[in-house]
This record gives structure tokens, sequence and C-alpha cells, in this order.
DNA sequence: AAATAAATAGACAGAATAGTCTTGTCTTTT
DNA sequence: AAAAGACAAGACTATTCTGTCTATTTATTT
């Protein structure tokens, strides 16, 4: 089985992807497959050529609608992030109950993720781990990503009537960053229980309601 | 002031790099030079050519030494590894006291890590985020890391009477995780203590002593 | 001093890289 | 039917990549 019947199979199990379906039209085939071949095998280690061979594009046409490959890879973090949000948070918005139930749910969303035969870790920790240690570009879009994630996570702290909002919402972030890393590595999507835990205790120690 | 200048000033500062003095034969600036350049520009974006310039080596040398580029990547894995181990057990054995206040002085030591200013996360986390999904090369090398640090968690559990050795092991590490992780991205050194919080936190639960 | 080892400089091969450009086909809109 | 635009196929440039090889020089050892 190819990358790309294996990514179709897959990613219509876990339904967080661009589309079920490959799609149509060439843009949106160029960044399917532009996501797939950066995400698992890494931004600089892909080639254009190989993008173009994937998404069954000539390359006047990727060039029409990207002036350079790091435009394409900011579009396709930007795209990347912005599917992954739409999934995540809308999985915590059917989440029923207070906030601290919903903060918890948080884990439960990211086991799921994690235990997708395809996960590969996060876009922008990856991006962010692979390029120049001064590349702001990249660093800008992966701030903005974790901003919203803060911005959501604060808003609960502050139903949850806790003592410092920013700093439940900074111990949050770093038991999903942690849980990320950990499950990436190990393979191991009960990472993700073992940051619930963690979680659950911080959450009891500042008294959540 | 260029990077080579840059690095030996920075370094003094750490005191975990190679050798704070630049070295003087061939093997050890190769591997000296590819270490700061993997680290700061990537694996793939550093070249061979940028190596030797940086090194001040010849091409026959390095392939002498290393017979592709691949088992010298591999190599200088194992030495951030083996150094960086060396330097931070070594700041945890000047802790005197019980192991609860030795774990909980891992956070005060990544702080100090996190604030060299030279300081671009950790290196496995790094590699495993920018190579193939599926390589197991640079997989075992990080686990294998991994399982030195988490072998020396449990030994700490273990003399802390928790009641499961394993899931506080699990979760000390999830914190390293997420510690290293968010203060790559922020550049902020205190995400060592927003951890060290959950650390207490989860060690008060379990009862440790 | 002679012999051996190690490092230098750099040419070179072969493949891959990003990006440009031309030509022709197909589809949609007018 | 005609015009317009999107796209495919692929030649092409110019650079860069890893890795090999030769020839020369420097260091070390015998």
């Amino acid at each position: 089985m190819d990358d790309a019947v294996q990514e179709v199979c897959l990613r219509q199990g876990s339904g967080w992807s661009f589309a079920a379906l490959p799609p149509k039209n060439a843009r949106d085939r160029i960044m399917s497959a532009a996501s797939f071949l950066f995400c698992n095998h890494g931004f600089a280690a892909t080639g254009i050529d190989t993008i173009l061979t994937r998404a069954g594009t000539a390359k006047a046409t990727l060039y029409n609608h990207f002036k350079s490959k790091e435009e394409l890879i900011t579009a396709v973090l930007e795209a990347e992030g912005e599917t992954w949000r739409t999934w995540f948070f809308g999985r915590l918005a059917d989440v029923t109950g207070p906030a601290r139930t919903r903060v918890l749910a948080v884990f439960d969303v990211l086991e799921d993720w994690f235990s997708d035969p395809g996960f590969y870790g996060c876009p922008f920790i990856n991006a962010v781990a692979e390029f120049d240690t001064n590349d702001d570009t990249v660093r800008r879009l992966a701030d903005q990503h974790k901003e919203r994630l803060v911005t959501w996570l604060k808003a609960q702290a502050i139903e949850m009537q806790v003592p410092d909002v920013a700093e439940t919402a900074r111990s949050i972030a770093v038991l999903i960053d942690g849980a990320i890393v950990a499950a990436q590595h190990s393979r191991d999507a009960s990472f993700a229980r073992t940051a619930r835990k963690l979680a659950e205790c911080h959450l009891a120690a500042v008294g959540a309601r």
C-alpha cells in the first residue's frame, strides 16, 4: 500500500484531516500532498517534485498558486492549524458540564488524536524543531496557534474561578505539549491519561470548581 | 560576532557543552561544528560543506572518520546525549536531601538549561520531529536517551515510596518534555517553574516522602 | 633521518534542488 | 462558436547536495 492510499484510509478514520476524499482541484491536491509529505517526512527533506508527483499536478500550477516553497510551507502550517483547531474545539464543544469537565476532556480528545495510526505529532512543534533557531517566520505561526489554545484555556480558567488564570492556562499548555511529545516518541497514546491525571491534580490543588 | 565566537562565549557560560575551548584535533572539531549547526539550523538543512568550513577540516578527513552524513548525525546525537546527561545528573548529584527534593531540583536545573541564550531545545526531540515518521534509527537513539532519564526517575520514585513507581516516572517525564518544548517555543525559561509546581502537586497527591 | 600516518586542498561525479518558461490541452464562460 | 483561464507535461537553468578521488603537506613514530 503506497502513501496516497494509506493516507485516505487513515484519515477517513481520524476525521480531522483536510478531507476524507481526495480533493479534485489542483490547489487542494497540492495542499493535501504537501501536508502529508511535510508532516511525515520533514519540510526540508520533501522536495517540490515529490509533492508534484503525489498531487498529480504540474510545476507551473504549484508556482502559480504559491510563489515559493516557503510560502507553501506557511500555507500548509496555517491550514493544518486551522483544521486541527476546528476539529479539537469542535470535539470539546460537545462536552457537557462545567468548565472543569471540559478542560479534562481535552486529554481524552488528545488521546483520540494520538491513537490515529497516522499521528505524526504537532506540525508546529515539528516545524519549530526543524527550522533555524532564529527563524521567526515559523515561530510566529506556532505562537499564533498556541495563543489561540491558551486563550481558550484562559476562558475555561475564568469559568473555573481559579486564583491565577494565566498560571492555570500555562500549566495545562505544558501538559498538552508534554503529552504530544511523549506520545509521538513512544507511539503510546496513554500518555494523554498521564497528563490528564496531572491536570486533575493541578485543578484540585487550585480549587477549580 | 559570528557563530563560532558566539558558541564559545555562550558555552563557557552554560558548562554542559563538548568543551569550553575549541578542540584541536580534527575529529572533535568536526563533531563540535556539526553539533552546533545540526542543533541550531537543522539536520537536513546543514550541508557537509558548511560543517567542513566551520570545523576547518578537509572533506576527506570527515569521510575518514564517518562513513556518511547519517553516521555523523548519529555520532552527534549520541555525544550530545552523553554530554547532557553527564551535566544534568551531575548537577542533581550535588543536591542534598531526600529524593523528593532531588526530583524537584530537576526543574531548577532545567531552568538553568533553558536560560542559556544558546538553548535550542532537546536535540532528540528536534531530531524525531525532523526525520521521517518511520525512521527508527533516530527514534531508537531518542528512546535510549529518554530511557536513561526514566530509569533515574524510577529510582527516585522508589526512594519516595510512591504507590506507582512507573506512573510517577512517566508523569515527571511528561512534565520535562512539556517544559522543554514550551521554553523552546516561547524562549521563556520560567516554564520550568510551572512544570515544577505540577510536579510538586503530583508528588503531594501520591504521598511522596 | 626514514617511514608511516593523518590531514589538507580541491577537482570531480552524479544526483537532486528550487524555480522559470514554453507549448499544448481541456474546460468553462461569454 | 469564441475567448479566457486553468492545468499538464516537461525542457531548462543554475545551484547545491553527498560522496569519491588524487595529490600534496604536515606530524608522529620508529
